[in-house]
DNA sequence: GGTGATGTGTTCAATAATGCACAGGCGTGG
DNA sequence: CCACGCCTGTGCATTATTGAACACATCACC
């Protein structure tokens, strides 16, 4: 039982009776459709119609058809309307992801994104490994850095992380302020674990702050933010954040070294659906927004 | 969602996960899938893959597709075994038709052959009007008299109806023995009350008894039987039916012009069908067997 | 790091499906 | 009774679909 279009050519003259309402209804030729249904029999080796002149009817195995054929026809509009819809509903899941040192800067845009569009289930992904797009693992990638020059990625710029140095007053009170760099040795700074880590903040206090003086050490962005904020330390904080915060003190003037570009990259394939199309959008307004 | 093929197509892209797979398991050429995905998806407007180079991922819709047309592909082969067994079974309607007035000759073979097919539902149409096969309307007819000449049917001889003249004992104890045709006038006769009435020993009847003694007249050609049985005048009655009953006494002797060829006559279309040969040849070996 | 196996995607020639034109049957309504 | 409309069916030209070949990407294995 291949070839699913001589079943649904069957199943239109079944239903009109004559060859050439069929062939009206389907769009084709009348001769055409007396094939198809000609092919269809010859392979079932059984009589679908009784042919006259006046038009086909359908013999009990033609009765058969109709009956499954119409019911199949019907599975397949609704199943069109449902993929057509959900083409143009904002729903379904939405995969975002991002390394999971944004983690804590993404979490209350995407949360806020939820509030939005309640029918959508937001996951965001962070993990070890870099969750693909070219997998279809997700929707959205978030990328800091360099512009990701992949094939199939659609790259957009999406927003200018800046990170001040920053320290909480309890640490400035209880280890007073550092004179300049020089004197970086002899405070407590929060860093990354990682020697890798690409961000260029880290990297910079990794050449500029002794080794030993980076004394609280994590893998999670989130951790050291907190540490922070704990008075563990000096560290860097979203620059924004940490001067709206009456508790922070900045330690250093603001580099333009420290800032690192985030990107918004989707799959070409996804890039053009409403759901993908409208977390863009709601990011780029939100950032614009804050700043 | 017209081109069913293309969702068959898209169908096996989702269960094997390639292209090259679904090709293979279609027997055609990968190329060929690739355009059937694309063209849906442009008609849908929809992404129903993730595409990468190992191979095509589901989205959501596609998961969608993947379950109706899991469904279809199910009914379709229930449909195809259904259609086919059907083809080589014995079971299902059995739509017989003839004149009315063979309806109790014709009769006791069609329930001997329903109890050998207990599958079967016989239905035996007799009626004023002629059903016509070309329009569907029965499987096989009985015809009586010259061959039946239209086109697309199938006629064969069926069997030789002799007729004989016979009268019941009761009725040759009250009037006695005719003497010849010329004491016809004195004698009652059963015959029928259509003047039209092909049937040739019926226009014998018309041509040599005197109108005025066909004194039991009716339509139905049953009726006639069971008159003649109970004696009201004398009448024609199947040859051997009326030899093998001790009651009845054969008035005239038999005549070849008597008899009438009966025709089993089907349509081509379900000639070959195994469920009419299994009527045709049970018929034909009937009614050799009763001779 | 290199190599073979596997899979996608595109071009062009071959093939199969389609549409067209015409013939013929059947029924209906002047 | 004939003309007309509607239908099926068939040969032929056209179009669209398919398949073969090739280029390229990716991954697994060595």
């Amino acid at each position: 039982m291949d070839n699913w279009d001589e079943i649904k050519t069957a199943y239109q003259v079944a239903r009109m009776g004559t060859v050439s309402g069929a062939a009206e209804v389907l769009g084709v030729h009348h001769a055409t459709v007396i094939r198809h249904v000609d092919a269809l029999e010859s392979r079932l080796a059984v009589k679908l119609f009784q042919r006259h002149a006046r038009g086909y009817k359908t013999t009990e195995a033609g009765e058969d058809l109709l009956r499954v054929a119409a019911a199949t026809d019907d599975q397949f509009s609704q199943l069109a309307s449902r993929i057509k819809g959900r083409g143009e509903a904002v729903s379904g899941e939405l995969v975002v992801t991002s390394l999971m040192e944004l983690s804590s800067w993404m979490t209350p845009l995407l949360v806020a994104f939820q509030k939005k569009n309640p029918d959508v289930t937001v996951r965001f992904l962070t993990g070890e490994r870099l969750f693909r797009l070219e997998y279809g693992e997700a929707h959205i990638a978030i990328r800091a850095g360099q512009v990701p020059e992949q094939p199939d990625n659609v790259v957009q710029p999406f927003h200018m992380l800046q990170m001040g140095l920053f320290a909480h007053k309890s640490y400035i009170a209880a280890h007073g302020m550092p004179s300049g760099p020089d004197d970086y040795g002899n405070h407590r700074f929060v860093g990354h674990d990682d020697a890798q880590m690409r961000a260029p903040f880290f990297k910079w206090m990794r050449d500029i702050v002794p080794a030993q003086a980076i004394s609280f050490r994590g893998l999670d962005a989130g951790g050291l933010r907190v540490a922070v904020l704990e008075g563990a330390g000096i560290g860097f904080i979203e620059l924004t954040e940490g001067r709206a915060d009456p508790d922070l003190v900045e330690v250093h003037p603001h580099l333009p070294e420290w800032d690192s570009t985030l990107w918004l990259v989707t799959h070409v394939d996804l890039h053009r659906t409403p759901k993908v199309q409208a977390l863009l959008s709601f990011l780029k307004k939100a950032v614009k927004k804050e700043m």
